[in-house]
DNA sequence: TCTGAAACTGACCAATTGGTCAAACCATCC
DNA sequence: GGATGGTTTGACCAATTGGTCAGTTTCAGA
C-alpha cells in the first residue's frame, strides 16, 4: 500500500474504504460486490479500480491495520499498574471500540467465521505472542495474590467475547432490550465492571 | 416445509441441508453458491432445486428450528431449582451446543452480522419474550438474596457471548492456544464455571 | 413384468460478477 | 492557450450466478 499522493487520491481512497467497510462488514468478502461498494461510495466501478487493483486489495487494505487497532488496548495494559484497575481499563477500552467502531468489529468477525483465511498468520504470530506476554503478566499478578486465580488466556478470551458481542450481535441486543431503550452501552459498561470486579478481586 | 415422503427424499433433503450448513455457515447467505452446496452434497445443481424451491428456501429451512435449538437450554432453566446451579447448568448446556454444533452457531452469527434480515421478527418476539420471562426469574432470585444482584438481561447476554465465542471464533481460540492444545472446551468449561460462580454467589 | 410416478440430468438462459480499456475529461503549470 | 498528467467513464468481456426445462433414468407397487 503506497500512500496517496494528491488530495483527490487521499479523499477518494478514504471514501472507497469507508464504503467498503460498510459493505464488507455486512456481507463478508464473498457476499460483497464491487457494484455495491461503488454505489455506496458514489463512484463508478472502474473508478474504484483506478484506486485499488482489485476487490481483494480493498479488503486487504481494510484488514491490515485492523488487528493493530484491535490489540492496542491490550498492549496498553501496564504490568506495573494495579491489576484489577488495569484489567478493568482494558475492558473499558475494548467496549469503547465496540461502541465506536462496530463495523470494524463485524469485519473482523466475518473474517473469523470464514476461518480467517487472510489473517491466520497474524493470529498465530503477532496476536498469539501478545496474548502469551500479557497472560504471563496476569499469571504473575495471580501468583502474587493480587488477582483471583483463573486461566489467564481464557480470561482474555472472555474480555473479547463480552465486549465484541455488543458490536457483532448489536441487532439481537437491541431486539431483546426493546426499541425504546436506545443505547445498551452504558448499562453494558456497568455490568462488565461488576462482572470482572467480582471475578478478579482476590 | 412439508415433511419428506419417501426414503430417498428423506436422505437427500438431509444431505442437502448438511452441505448447505457447511457452506452457509462459512460464507454467509450471499457468499454461498448453489454450485458449492451441490458439490459438497455430491448432487447436481438441478437436483438440489428438485428438493428445494430456491437458495432462499434451503437457507430458510436451516434457520427455522435453529432458534428453537438455541433457546431450549434457556427454557430448561427451572424457576424452582437452585439459582446458581440452574444458571451454571444453562452455561454448561450452551457451551455444549457450541462444541457440538459450531456450524449452526456460525450460521446464526452470520445472520446477526447481516442485521438478522430473516429472523428479526423472531428476535423481537419469541426470543425477547423468553428473555423477559427468565430475567424476571433471575431478578426474583436476586431479590431473595439467592443470587448476587446484576442486570439480569446483560447476564443472559454474557452467557451467550462467552459460550458462542468458542464456536464462532474457534480459529482464533485455537491459534492463540497453539495447535498442540487440541480441545479448548474442557478448560473453557472450568473457566466459565469459576467466572459465573464468583459473579453470582451471594 | 409392466406402469406410472419419482428422481435425475445436460443443455440452456438471463442477470450479475470482477475486471479491462480506449477514449474523454479536467486541473495545473509553462 | 497549449501541453501534460492525473482522473473519470461508457462500453465491453469472460466467468459465474440462480434458476428452468424437456427429456431420460430409476424405482416401487400391482
Amino acid at each position: 500500500m503506497t500512500r496517496p499522493r494528491t488530495r483527490i487520491q487521499q479523499r477518494n481512497s478514504e471514501t472507497i474504504l469507508e464504503a467498503a467497510l460498510e459493505v464488507f462488514s455486512q456481507h463478508g468478502f464473498r457476499g460483497a460486490t464491487l457494484d455495491q461498494i461503488a454505489e455506496v461510495a458514489g463512484l463508478s466501478k472502474p473508478n474504484l479500480l483506478y484506486y485499488f487493483a482489485s476487490k481483494e486489495a480493498i479488503h486487504g487494505a481494510l484488514l491490515s491495520g485492523l488487528l493493530e487497532t484491535w490489540l492496542d488496548p491490550l498492549r496498553a495494559m501496564d504490568p506495573d499498574g494495579d491489576p484489577v484497575a488495569e484489567l478493568l481499563g482494558y475492558v473499558r477500552r475494548k467496549l469503547e471500540l465496540s461502541r465506536d467502531f462496530p463495523r470494524e468489529s463485524r469485519l473482523f468477525a466475518n473474517e473469523m467465521l470464514q476461518g480467517a483465511p487472510r489473517i491466520r498468520a497474524a493470529l498465530e504470530g503477532e496476536l498469539r505472542d501478545l496474548v502469551q506476554e500479557k497472560s504471563a503478566v496476569l499469571q504473575r499478578w495471580m501468583d502474587e495474590g493480587r488477582l483471583a486465580p483463573v486461566h489467564p488466556v481464557h480470561l482474555i478470551f472472555s474480555v473479547w467475547a463480552l465486549t465484541q458481542h455488543y458490536a457483532d450481535f448489536d441487532v439481537q441486543v437491541r431486539a431483546v432490550l426493546g426499541g425504546a431503550k436506545a443505547d445498551p452501552f452504558p448499562e453494558a459498561g456497568r455490568f462488565l465492571e461488576v462482572l470482572f470486579r467480582r471475578l478478579l478481586e482476590p
